[in-house]
DNA sequence: GTACCTACCTAACGTTTGTTAGGTTGGCGG
DNA sequence: CCGCCAACCTAACAAACGTTAGGTAGGTAC
């Protein structure tokens, strides 16, 4: 059912997605989603929770899976590598999260942005890990630059195309850190 | 009226704007807004429209004004600034573009979707100019990655902040061009 | 067997939505 | 002064929304 209310965030937004499309999904009466969730709102931000729940694990596994990695740019690309899974490959709650979010009402959003923070948090602590050359009051902005590149794949990449999403956290990664030159120089990927 | 609903649709998304909420926001009644548009499919066409209008021209102004320019970085930087200006600085009809889109019925989208093919074609040769090393392959994944980074800003720029148009176009064109250590170098901006 | 609980259903409620038919107003052209 | 038309209004329409009250089926506990 978490999953239903995640696809359709993705495909319609929230106001569009209604409780009587997602009953239907799973095979239920719409009165029925009652008996779990208090209310339309109550359910979207289990969904939206655990959206950034998907991303957090999967930041906290490279990050002891990469523990002794002694190239940076390796770990960063494992990092933006296992944001893009996130999106991609653990069900729709993470990307009904990028793109739904601004779609929820207000109140909905400020109960999710603490979780937010912290996640943001840890990216600006892997950043200054592996840019340590980088004037700190950068550092915020060049994370809004890769979230940038990293979320909007949601609206072009496509998992069964060409590019493998392992092709692409290695593109997305050496463009961020080398410039769109170091484009031409990365193995053809798949 | 029609900056009325691009402002709503920027703050709400398709399905949560209504025409009650527009027509009250320019002092009239809903059903007045029947007398100039057919539907409100119709209206939100116009105003999506005009999003990519108003950055086409400013487009095309750059290219004009830029005739002459013979840094390829600068006429880039140039371009980057004007999509940056179309976002922030002319109305909120790019930004409900950028924001909204993706909220709007399949066929409103389809609608709308060759204005932006002819958008994404400008950009995809003005970047052929200005890469001519690149991959002629790798190129429409590099606007894409730029695109990334610009559209995002609307989710966090804040025009009154310590951070000018021009030093945050200025930010992403050197990100982008020379990797995310070329931050550092940059005048401190305002 | 009785009590109970979870998971669902039916049927409606009040509200809001896009939309429409028909009426009113004010200004401009002749 | 008359006719006309654009711009607006009123008042309602059917449909769809989130939500709720009350009921039912099936399984488990004792």
């Amino acid at each position: 059912m978490l999953d239903a209310a995640a696809e359709r965030l993705v495909a319609q937004g929230y106001t569009a997605t209604t409780l009587r499309e997602i009953a239907a999904d799973i095979g239920i009466k719409a009165g029925s989603i009652y008996h779990h969730f208090e209310s339309k709102e109550d359910l979207f931000i289990e969904v939206f929770s655990r959206g950034i729940e998907v991303m957090v694990d999967a930041f906290g596994d490279v990050d002891t899976a990469m523990d002794g990695c002694d190239r940076e740019s390796d770990r960063l690309e494992a990092h933006v590598r296992a944001h893009l899974g996130a999106l991609f490959e653990h069900g729709s709650f993470t990307a009904a999260h990028v793109t739904a979010f601004f779609t929820a009402p207000e109140e909905l959003r400020s109960a999710i942005v603490p979780l937010r923070d912290d996640y943001e948090h840890r990216w600006n602590a892997l950043l200054a890990d592996v840019l340590p050359e980088l004037d700190t009051a950068r550092l915020p902005i060049a994370r809004l630059f890769l979230f940038g590149a990293m979320n909007t794949t949601i609206e072009w990449f496509d998992l069964s195309g060409d590019l493998s999403l392992d092709g692409l956290a290695n593109l997305i990664t050496v463009q961020f850190l080398e410039g769109v030159d170091a484009l031409n120089l990365q193995r053809s990927t798949r």
